[in-house]
DNA sequence: AAGCTTCCCAACCGCTCTACG
DNA sequence: GCGTAGAGCGGTTGGGAAGCT
């Protein structure tokens, strides 16, 4: 906050697709300047967009490191094993899905994730008319995620909370793809001001990918999140819960080798 | 090939939360 | 404590692409 309305008149603000110039105009805009704030955005880059606008199209298509195409099998478990733990919360699922955005996220689930789920149920309940029993030997995932999520997550050191806390925001190992923006420059970090945190207004996170960007292993801690499964989550989760806080941070123990060597904070990643 | 339906995704809308004066 | 403005989030919609008849 603390950011005052470049002027009052309100101008006439364009909707739909944003066009290729537009892009452009917002991203150069953002990557020289940070978006600072959003509602001025619009008025120095000469876009007839609102701030929400731009912020959405910045987040959701511009900003460097998402991921296009197809969810992996991964990000499919992932998601599916944190809506039984959170609900809606595509934010909060997003920031454990690196490169994923919420919208995303909310898409996939509502074109896919959702008949998947549905229809799994259904073939449950199929089997418990024809065998008129619910044993949880014949449990699908989807059901054992649910059986997890009403059983009380405390039981599982897995809370809502520690969901949360456990994991960084959002990982952008890929942040290095900037490269994209800037022709393979290898000083782009320092061309997009990220030297001094990228922007005063810039989230602690946005200053963290810095970090990040300058440790080999930004990567292999990335792979660590995304490419366990649900599963593994869990029991990674039930293993470590008695040794996970220490002096204020959680250890990232995921019962892969790779992740052994960190320390995870609310928005911060370490290496111990 | 044309028309229709379904699906997917980008973007908008409205609400809540938070910071500031 | 209250009002205001900006940021962020989740739900919803509209348009284009893909698939089907």
């Amino acid at each position: 906050m603390g950011c005052q309305p470049l002027e009052k008149a309100k101008p006439k603000h364009k909707k739909g697709l944003w066009s290729p110039e537009e892009d452009n105009k917002l991203r150069n805009y953002i990557l020289k300047h940070g978006h600072g704030c959003w509602s001025s955005v619009p008025i120095k880059a000469g876009l007839q967009r609102n701030g929400k606008s731009c912020r959405l199209r910045w987040i959701n298509y511009l900003r460097p490191g998402l991921k296009r195409g197809k969810f992996s099998k991964q990000e499919e478990e992932t998601i599916l094993a944190l809506h039984h733990m959170l609900g809606n919360k595509w934010s909060q699922i997003s920031q454990h899905l690196p490169g994923r955005t919420d919208n995303e996220i909310k898409n996939y689930w509502h074109s896919y994730l959702k008949k998947r789920m549905a229809k799994s149920k259904e073939m449950e309940y199929e089997n418990q008319m024809k065998y008129g029993s619910s044993s949880s030997d014949t449990m699908d995932s989807s059901h054992s995620f649910q059986k997890l999520a009403t059983q009380g997550p405390q039981n599982y050191g897995f809370n809502k909370e520690a969901c949360q806390s456990s994991l960084p925001k959002l990982l952008f190992a890929e942040w290095l793809s900037l490269d994209h923006v800037n022709g393979g420059n290898t000083n782009s970090v320092d061309s997009l001001g990220l030297r001094n945190g990228f922007d005063q207004n810039s989230t602690f996170q946005e200053a963290s990918i810095h970090d990040m960007s300058e440790v080999p292993f930004g990567g292999e801690y990335h792979r660590c999140v995304t490419n366990i499964s649900a599963s593994e989550m869990f029991n990674s989760q039930l293993k470590y819960a008695n040794q996970t806080v220490e002096n204020g941070f959680l250890h990232c123990v995921t019962g892969v080798d790779l992740c052994s060597n960190f320390s995870v904070s609310n928005d911060a990643i370490m290496y111990v």
